[in-house]
DNA sequence: GGCTTTTCCGACCGCTCCGGTCGGGTATAT
DNA sequence: ATATACCCGACCGGAGCGGTCGGAAAAGCC
């Protein structure tokens, strides 16, 4: 996978239109002050996210941005593979974006990848945005201590 | 993650050296033509395989390439991290090579992707150049009916 | 010793893409 | 009208990636 810097962006943009569902709109200045992202690029990001149907905008005075769909009718896997294009470590395995390569007949390692990029795609399509909500956040020190796969239950 | 060439390119010629285990030295050139890489490309890499330890080399004529490790020694996760950096979707998950990001204490979707890493790191790290020696090889269409996590059992 | 084969190594290079900025236009509420 | 906010295309610097090249050193073979 590898997230870019856009799709980071889109999901935290994303994540406090959630947050602030129902509410009046918020204007992208407030976005990007809340969530650390540049202003100008933000514009774009959230021009993408419109074009998408995963938020609506108004203009003008008191204008913003707001949710257009239920967090529970948008998945992780859409969002990331809107911008990064898809989920597989290689495209030779990819679902959605399949490419062809000379190697497949006698590849070894294919099947490991296709491994990889089955789990990671299973739990993004399956996590929706308000699955993650409902998700507690990271802990201090929860990173650096594990090893393997344990820890799950999102 | 995303592989790059490089890994890509790396892994081919790791798996033909496996299949070659005990045999002389196979030489660059033949690895090119057998894993449809370029050369002049290779040699870097071959290079930078050596240097981890994973090959040796034998100059001269007769010369060429061969393996290092037993092959139940040497980690997919290894192979990958070392050229590609991480495993992890997002530096801010990555316990080999962690950033700090100023969102961390409020960020909702660092845990998905916290699993997410603990997916394909524990596949990758669990799994080495042996295991996927004896997974057998993707078969023709098994790519295109798949949805959601199935068909593991690497 | 000389020739051939092959590895070794640094320099170089074009290109794409990514993160980000800017100017200015358009809609809308007060 | 004016202020506020979205809309949109153009542009841009830099990094990194995939790849090439020239030539030096090592090692076997005659």
């Amino acid at each position: 996978m590898q997230l870019s810097m856009r799709t980071d962006y889109a999901l935290r943009a994303l994540f406090t239109l959630v947050e602030h569902r129902g509410s009046p709109p918020i204007p992208i200045l407030e976005l990007a002050r809340r969530n650390d992202v540049p202003k100008r690029f933000l514009e774009h990001i959230m021009l993408d996210l419109k074009e998408k149907g995963w938020v609506v905008s108004t203009a003008g005075k008191r204008g913003g941005y707001q949710l257009a769909k239920a967090p529970e009718k948008i998945t992780m896997g859409e969002v990331v593979r809107h911008f990064d294009g898809y989920l597989a470590p290689i495209a030779c395995v990819s679902v959605t974006d399949y490419q062809r390569c000379s190697q497949e007949p006698t590849c070894r390692f294919r099947r490991v990848m296709l491994t990889a990029r089955n789990l990671v795609a299973g739990l993004m399509d399956r996590t929706t945005l308000a699955d993650v909500m409902k998700s507690p956040i990271v802990g201090k020190g929860e990173i650096h201590q594990i090893q393997g796969l344990d820890g799950d239950g999102i």
